[in-house]
DNA sequence: TTATCTGCAAAGCCTTTGCGCAGAT
DNA sequence: ATCTGCGCAAAGGCTTTGCAGATAA
């Protein structure tokens, strides 16, 4: 809770106990949940906060880096005729996808097998950086 | 051209103009286009498509598997309040969402470099299978 | 006290759907 | 000839926004 008080001050945002209680179900929570899942367990304990007030704080608490959004690298529906196995490479500034054929990449191994009971079928490896052209522009800033 | 006929033939789909340039637009993109780019590319050579036929045969062609949605497996964005680097295990069936530590991975290592231009950053790792439980009840099935 | 935040309701995407006509088999 | 697919417009989700009252600093 001093922590939340000194992680917000050091951002410039108000503690306030939405944003609080929000941020304790982010933390709380072992199954990456949804803006929606968020709300619903909030709701249980403040049963009057908004679905809209929820979307503001997580877009908050994004931009200031005290939670992440997983994969939302390529932000829409992107699509490939590409059906052979094959990695991605993502550019963090325009969202540009570009193939890694699966060759070039070293098979990626598990060092320990996976907890008891799950089962692996495939595995993809998204590498995030820049394209040329992205930085190229941004070493001219 | 003939090619694609065969492919709608096996899988009982009309083969139609629109399908056909739509197809030949995923077919020659390299950048992994949205719907909307999708439309976009189509349009120039038939202005007249709607917007939901592309939808719609995208649709289609993702269900018959000749084409892909790249990263689909979590549908929702999902957020993470865990800042350290790490993986993910996405279960196919019900989108959970498992971390994994950085350390149960072997490190990713790129066989011949990127090609020339591309600047990496990170490198994040998705393993796709089931989990206990859905391991388990498609077992039962 | 002043600036920031919350809740509400309305608006904005993106995507899907229903239906009648057109086109493929 | 029959069945499937297309285009249109309308509806559906999810997410964002504007504003007035409430709360933190």
């Amino acid at each position: 809770m001093d922590l939340f008080r000194t992680r917000c001050a050091s951002r410039g945002l108000a503690c306030t106990h939405q944003r609080w209680v929000i941020y304790r179900a982010l933390m709380n929570s072992v199954e990456h949940p949804s803006p929606e899942g968020v709300y619903e367990q909030v709701r249980r304990e403040m049963p009057s906060i908004s679905l809209a007030t929820v979307y503001k704080t997580i877009k908050t608490f994004v931009e200031v880096g005290l939670v992440r959004e997983v994969s939302p690298e390529h932000a829409t529906v992107r699509l490939d005729a590409n059906l052979e196995p094959h990695h991605h490479f993502i550019c963090l500034r325009c969202k540009a996808i570009y193939d890694l054929r699966e060759e070039d990449i070293e098979p990626v191994t598990l060092r320990r097998g996976l907890p008891n009971g799950f089962r692996a079928e495939r595995t993809t490896v998204e590498v995030l950086g820049l394209c040329p052209k992205c930085s190229r522009e941004e070493q001219a800033n």
